[in-house]
DNA sequence: AAAAAATACGAACGATCGTGCTATTATTAT
DNA sequence: ATAATAATAGCACGATCGTTCGTATTTTTT
């Protein structure tokens, strides 16, 4: 295979010490990218082993599951996501800033990704009738992200920058939404300017829920 | 199997005159129910005859090869749908009362199908990166609809009823997108209020874009 | 440098996948 | 009723799936 000590995966937080760290750093990386493309569902261990020149067996040890390098691909997105989109945004302070910076970053994202495309979205699709530990990983990944975005918006409704009668749980489902259908339309149905009608349409809903204040 | 003759195939328009004609669709319907839980990818023939309780090669000799299977279950769910949805909304008068008809119909059988699934929206996940012939039946159907959707909003603008400076593009982009951010919240994060949300959320995007006047 | 432990490979397993073939039914047409 | 036709079953194929196991190789520890 490939010499490992020469690859540098991504957002690795901490230089991995053993080999197989390493190495299981560089198969999940791999298993991430293919993941995005052919779904959790898609990914699987010989695919992924010639992707890598890898032998099956040699991959499959590192997980001694499918189902185990599938909850590793949605544990290390969650880690990329919350490094990418989450934290930077906890920078500004409370209020309309903070949640205009986790969108902002959170739609950067997702249009680099549009390519590829967001594991969180197809996962939903293709896990939303099939129970067990990689479902429930990515729910609960889910649900943290919406659990964030909703307290940005109650902080930037206490803060006094949107109304007092906002609904929060309504302009997160909005906001959600508008990210979804920005997935669909432009990997699916191919629009190129869905990028802008959907961030029009995400500034749509917070401007109407923006308090008249300055 | 069962007495084929005293099955009662869903929304068939014109009783099925040879035996085969009629056993393939009590198969398309039964392959659309395990496709509206499993995705048009878990559609397999082995779990298709089991549930028929037909043998593999006879069920599959009705199509030929598994996508021709994939093509039939697409082209009967968009049939259906336009049974339901579309062409009742035609009775009603240009203008907001079709459009309001097709939505509200359109809702109608979303939440109805909410513990199967949607495939025009899991099919647009699976096969976002899956050229072929499934996937362009998947876009053509897809599109058909929303320039039907579109077509009505244009129409509700001509009549007066909608502003003249409201944006058909991105009414639909939020209506279909509120639809895709029904289907995500009901089923993959079981919120069950999340069809008061979606209505609440659909309604607000037609009263912004209403025309002033009674 | 030697011993211990971790890591990767190769081969094989049972299961299931889509898909042919052939024979046997069941349905239509004459 | 008989002949022609269509529909279904049975069996087997190559491929791929996840997984196990024994062995060879590398890395780490002593």
């Amino acid at each position: 295979m490939t010499d490992l000590t020469s690859v540098t995966v991504a957002q690795s937080v901490v230089p991995a010490r053993s080999k197989g760290a390493l190495t299981k750093a560089v198969i999940v990386d791999q298993a991430l990218k293919i993941a995005s493309h052919q779904g959790l569902e898609g990914l699987t261990v010989g695919l992924l082993a010639e992707a890598l020149a890898m032998s099956k067996s040699g991959v499959f040890a590192h997980f001694g599951s499918r189902e185990e390098l599938q909850l590793a691909v949605v544990r290390e997105y969650y880690r990329r996501f919350e490094a990418q989109v989450f934290q930077p945004a906890l920078q500004e302070p409370k209020g309309l800033a903070r949640l205009q910076k986790m969108i902002n970053l959170w739609m950067q994202t997702s249009i680099q990704e549009l390519s590829a495309g967001c594991i969180f979205i197809s996962g939903a699709v293709e896990f939303d009738d099939r129970p067990g530990p990689v479902r429930d990983e990515l729910v609960r990944s889910v649900q943290t992200w919406r659990a964030a975005l909703k307290r940005a918006i109650e902080q930037a409704v206490e803060v006094g920058d949107l109304k007092k009668d906002c609904a929060p749980e309504a302009m997160l489902f909005q906001i959600y939404s508008y990210v979804q259908g920005l997935h669909h339309d432009a990997r699916f149905l191919q629009i190129s300017r869905s990028v802008d009608i959907a961030a029009q349409s995400i500034q749509q809903t917070i401007d109407q829920n923006r308090s008249l204040r300055a």
